[in-house]
DNA sequence: CTGAAAGCGCTAACAA
DNA sequence: TTGTTAGCGCTTTCAG
């Protein structure tokens, strides 16, 4: 019940050569004439013969495969990030294997060993929200095995690094909305351990300081699971809504976060108590009521750079021990959420 | 430069066993005494054996992986559908590799015959817009390989299929604008050649027709590329309202067509014209000004259905010959923007 | 220039 | 119960 290519073998067999021939020929190295060697292509080709893989695999250690480990491709930033590296990939001849974590740390690790099970040539990495014991995949980085971290990033590990400047980002957000007038903002985001949780904390912190505004504590709310729970959100904001002083602004850091709380806002009807930023990806933020002013990230971008930083390393003749961690700039996008009056 | 790994060879080394007593061990079978078994065991959960997926696939022809075939992950309907996919895989011990076809019938051919060369053990497809020439699949079929389409099926190729109850869909839609007093209902959907887009047309046009609503053709505009490229969607609602009689509502036909469509009607202040009706998965139709009503598919049900059919597939012992095509309802959720008066 | 043989990691007859 | 051997498809010495 399994489709079977043909085998250099069967070349063999049918132009009377040898395996070895064949392969010679096919692989174009010198030590074959060309009359044999057009023999052969030509019969492949007829052929539609395509090497297999695993036998490759096998023998060469190498696969001309990436694995690419996001949280959930429903992510609008993710879903940008894969055509990124997906463009960077196949232009190289390299092909890309998705898994999702959905947040999970089990889920990472078992889905990481299998795809270095599977041979991948290197791997594209965005952690998941609830890692926070990265040893695996050290260990991993120091059995030679290619990695590049893309957005949420270890610190502890040392490689090729892209990030989006997500300090900038939550820095001009909050200055943006402080720029309205606006000085009880809240700040709802992922879990405290997170590279991206702290650039974008210590964005609006720095924010709130250049313009006097103390920061307040109760005004800052982490979810554990990156808004993949609606109840974390529901939690959140309640608790926001629930103090006495009142936020004014609400300030959400990452995709899931930032459609799950307009949800949320729009489900207890006070999406219009609040002056919103977004920090998301989506391609309908503008169609929302009212339209969302969002930061958004290059995601296409970071993909892209993060594939050409893992090829590189792939095809790296001797050990690469000098790392870059590439920081590339976030673009704020102003629309009604933090300007408009509410109706 | 490689990540290696610890094979049997190292297990029977450190015991002073053989391979395949060591293999023996692993795959429990009878032939073994309790005791090395366990010695096996032991030594290969602390070493942290796992089996080499190549050598295993070059053995078995089998990889315990399969592959899908999406247009774009981006569109949530494919992003729901892919966790169904996932849910059963993963369940069942199979692995998942998704690729995107980007609509173009060229990517779609080059990567199924990489996902068959890597060795996966079956295929999880939904048609590009482009793909007209199925019998490249035809042949894959002939030879084995186990295939289940979902979503956009072609006619011709005998095996499982699953599909969303389009006809109906298209028809509570259709009808649902008709309760609401409308009359010039234009249609804006995909390929005319897909299977997809003949159900939902054949649905709207049922619906006109029960309700004695003459068919106008020139309200109905196909899109090549499913609303990929804006341009086909500018086209369309431009065109449309360059008519004498213009429509009063718009049904749009799949997720991407009507994401974009409301792009492009805002973006023309042409929003509060019409009443509109989509037929998309994305969990944001409620933030939308106005909010959307939508068909809304089974997706993930169908991923998992698609998933348990290709399972079945690719365990069956003998070649299958009896298939059936599962057809699972659509659901219309009804929102602001076919009901209320424009502001 | 071409063939023979070994080996990548694993499993499955077949022997012992 | 365990070891030996062959072979999955391919590349790569090493001989010829």
């Amino acid at each position: 019940m399994k489709y079977d290519n043909i085998t250099i073998k069967d070349i063999a067999k049918a132009l009377n050569l040898t395996a070895s021939t064949v392969s010679r020929a096919l692989r174009d190295k010198y030590d074959i004439s060309a009359e044999t060697k057009n023999r052969v292509l030509a019969y492949a080709e007829k052929a539609n013969y395509r090497p297999h893989p695993m036998a490759l695999g096998l023998k060469e250690k190498k696969t001309r495969s990436i694995g690419i480990v996001v949280s959930e491709i429903a992510n609008n930033y993710f879903s940008q990030a894969i055509n990124g590296i997906e463009s960077i990939a196949n232009s190289r001849g390299y092909h890309i294997i998705i898994i999702q974590t959905h947040e999970s740390s089990e889920r990472e690790k078992n889905n990481v060993h299998n795809l270095v099970a599977r041979g991948v040539d290197g791997l594209l990495i965005s952690m998941s929200n609830e890692t926070k014991d990265t040893s695996y995949l050290q260990h991993l980085k120091n059995k030679g095995l290619p990695i590049v971290f893309f957005d949420r990033i270890p610190g502890e590990i040392e490689t090729y690094k892209v990030i989006a400047n997500n300090y900038l980002g939550a820095f001009q957000a909050t200055e943006h909305l402080i720029s309205q007038g606006l000085k009880k903002i809240a700040h709802i985001t992922s879990s405290p351990h997170l590279s991206i949780t702290k650039e974008r904390l210590s964005g609006y912190k720095d924010a709130l300081n250049k313009h006097k505004i103390k920061y307040r504590e109760e005004l800052v709310k982490f979810c554990e699971y990156g808004g993949m729970r609606i109840e974390e959100i529901e939690d959140a904001i309640s608790s926001l809504f629930a103090l006495k002083t009142k936020p004014d602004a609400l300030f959400l850091a990452g995709d899931r976060i930032s459609t799950q709380s307009l949800q949320v806002l729009r489900k207890l009807g006070k999406m219009e108590k609040l002056k919103l930023v977004g920090f998301t990806n989506t391609s309908l933020s503008d169609l929302f009521l009212p339209s969302l002013t969002v930061v958004e990230q290059p995601a296409y971008e970071m993909g892209q750079v993060a594939t050409e930083f893992l090829i590189q390393l792939i095809e790296s003749k001797h050990p690469v021990s000098k790392f870059d961690t590439r920081v590339i700039d976030t673009k704020l996008i102003v629309r009604d959420s933090s300007t408009k009056q509410a109706i």
